[in-house]
DNA sequence: CCTTGGTGTTACCTCGGGTAACCTCGTACG
DNA sequence: CGTACGAGGTTACCCGAGGTAACACCAAGG
């Protein structure tokens, strides 16, 4: 707001939102460095200043989180937009955005827990599942969807019900990726477009009875 | 352990873990009431106990919550295991087992909101994105995907990739179907099964432009 | 009788979010 | 030149929540 200080003490004196923009980087680094439960004295140390000041830039902590997540979401969410945008064929095209998601988290493990993962009191109230920059994402897969497939009559309560399930579904797949990197990106994103693409009807039944042992167990890795 | 109080002042002289249990039911009460983020100052005032009781009963609050979680994880487990080794054709498994998720968090919202978002110092560590609850329902279904799917070499890869996949899929959907209410529960329970039907990829292409319009291949809703 | 062990309580510590009151310094104006 | 004022900042505090220490009560047992 009135953040525009003519003669800053300490610190460059730049343009308006200079000031604004210094606490958030701030806060980036603590996050970064402590994760999604920093809390307000450290980052106002971090930033090198009180916490009444931190509490007059961002009414409170769920300011400075929905700032911070407003931020990083401008990267995610156009570099999903991008991707969902791309002129490919459509198995291509889920790939892309998997891909595309995947090596975001990949880039900055920290940032998009945060991200992700808000603290409960931060980022979501009682019935909001989905952060916000997820819910986002939500929302543009679910309007590629309807965009892009024809799905009948009930194609506005499929595509909303898809948009939550995969951004759901690569949330988990993704955070239990991230921590134990089973495999490289690239096996993860076939992983989950295969499972997005039928294989889990298409593949053949395996030679076992409902209750019955399974006659051999494991094949050879490949 | 030493909990069979010969003479108990305030309630009933039970068995050895009567205690503990009524604990943990009055910490169910205040959940049920205040959600997940209930403190132990509440959930000690609805035991009529102070609060060092309970911690002497449950090292801390994580104790607390997680035996309270291990209790009901039990029964929403053992649904979902009763429901995957229904002796179904594998499309209405699917449906089975999402079934029984989505009527188990429609019976008692506030306990399996509690279950599937610990207060993210609860029940979950850094890495630790799913709950142990869900945690152990992933490892169910890519067990049962694993018995009963062909997946060739990559098989362990994929089962547990999906299962946590699913997982994340079903609770996301599960939440904001939850919470938004928009439609009954078989219709949510098709949309998702039609997602992990490859119907995302068997459907037809909708006439816009991008990448050129495709005949029209869908096939009418039922 | 006094001791011992279990059950409970009050009162406290710590830490984190959030705020009130005060302080300081550069500036504008009498 | 001196003083009033306001922007920007600080210390010190409040409150609630997790967690604990020290003390009080009561029954059994020497």
């Amino acid at each position: 707001m009135a953040g525009d200080g003519t003669a800053a003490p300490a610190g460059a004196a730049g343009g308006p939102g200079q000031r604004r923009k210094e606490l958030l980087d701030a806060a980036d680094r603590v996050i970064r460095r402590d994760g999604p439960r920093a809390s307000m004295n450290a980052i106002a140390a971090e930033a090198g200043i009180s916490k009444p000041i931190l509490y007059r830039h961002f009414t409170d902590r769920q300011g400075l989180f929905a700032a911070l997540a407003e931020r990083h979401t401008a990267g995610l969410l156009s570099a999903m937009r991008s991707a969902l945008a791309l002129p490919l064929e459509r198995r291509d095209l889920v790939e892309a955005v998997l891909d595309t998601y995947l090596a975001a988290i990949e880039a900055r493990p920290q940032v998009y827990r945060f991200l992700t993962h808000p603290e409960a009191a931060d980022g979501l109230g009682p019935g909001r599942p989905l952060a916000p920059a997820l819910q986002k994402i939500a929302d543009e897969i679910a309007a590629s969807v309807r965009r892009h497939v024809d799905l009948g009559a009930q194609a506005d309560l499929l595509s909303e019900t898809w948009g939550r399930g995969i951004t759901g579904m690569v949330l988990a797949a993704g955070d239990w990726w991230l921590a134990e990197r089973p495999c490289p990106r690239e096996e993860m994103v076939r992983a989950l477009a295969d499972l997005l693409w039928g294989r889990l009807a298409a593949a053949g039944q395996r030679p076992v009875a409902a209750t019955g042992a399974a006659p051999r167990e494991r094949e050879p890795e490949e």
